[in-house]
DNA sequence: TTAATCAAGGATAAAGAATATCCTTATTTC
DNA sequence: GAAATAAGGATATTCTTTATCCTTGATTAA
């Protein structure tokens, strides 16, 4: 069980569109050569999380992506499920239905406790990913991220903005 | 990203092994039946909380399989992972590393920041896995499935079990 | 002693998900 | 009007999951 790599590449452009002056776009194109990825591809994760409504697009020669609202306000668990979607990662199955001890009119009044045991381990997973913010990845980069190749990723950036 | 469907079964299997009577074992086979199961892929999962040193197993007529402690000393979390691995579900590719206004001599002192983060809501998965006991689960049911089912249920697996 | 049963595990196959790549379309900018 | 863009459909490749089958060695019961 592991998250696609798209998740990883959606919040590395998430924490780049942060870094985005107001009202200018970012390509695809260059968030892929950036951060070394296959550009139509992607093009996808981006995609998603357009149609989660996290970033705005424009379309033309210095179109692109920007963030739609303020990195303090875009959660983890946002970008995450734009990406990867909103299923369970438990999916349960029924199988105590298959007892055979049980009357064939037999009807479960709740969800499987071992399917409410796992669930409670996602939601606490979710609530994890809900209480980080985008900008706070963004604070943590700016102190950890040596100054020069922060101002220059930033230069890098900006000379491709639309 | 979703979890194997071993893992429901290995924790129904367990459910059902920590009501067998000392000293018995309970078979594949049976297992298998009971939950509505192919015998042989069942038996990879069994495997592995085998080789997890989570149950103890007998060979012959009579053989099979039981818990090698106490329901209660055995947590949710030993058992998913016997089944679905030790591996974090988010793998970091560092895809910082292809900036390309580093330096080529760039050496990167911790973890990226993304990875940090969603290994800490890893973590917090495993912390809840970890906090529920084998028990817990069989109180709960215990509680909640209907008293003759439960009863029969228990015969049947009486039965089959040597 | 013999036949039946069991767990372990190797080999292989089928199905599905993840990871791409390519192409078309409509829109926007210059 | 030309170039660049996002969106998204179609297709291909690779990897994982989900099986199935078979062999081996150990154990038990008759």
């Amino acid at each position: 069980m592991i998250l696609k790599s798209q998740v990883e590449w959606a919040l590395h452009c998430c924490a780049i569109l942060a870094g985005l002056p107001d009202g200018r776009y970012l390509s695809t194109k260059a968030l892929a050569e950036f951060h070394g990825l296959p550009k139509e591809y992607l093009s996808k994760a981006l995609q998603g999380l357009s149609q989660a409504g996290l970033v705005d697009t424009s379309l033309g020669p210095s179109g692109g992506y920007r963030l739609a609202k303020p990195p303090a306000e875009l959660t983890f668990l946002e970008i995450v499920e734009a990406v990867e979607g909103r299923q369970r990662t438990f999916v349960c199955t029924n199988i105590r239905a298959n007892n055979p001890c049980r009357p064939k009119d037999h009807c479960d009044s709740s969800p499987c406790a071992v399917a409410r045991i796992m669930w409670e381990a996602d939601e606490a997973w979710r609530a994890k990913l809900r209480g980080v913010k985008l900008s706070d990845l963004v604070g943590i980069l700016s102190q950890e991220v040596a100054p020069e190749l922060w101002k220059s990723s930033f230069e890098w950036v900006l000379e491709r903005a639309g």
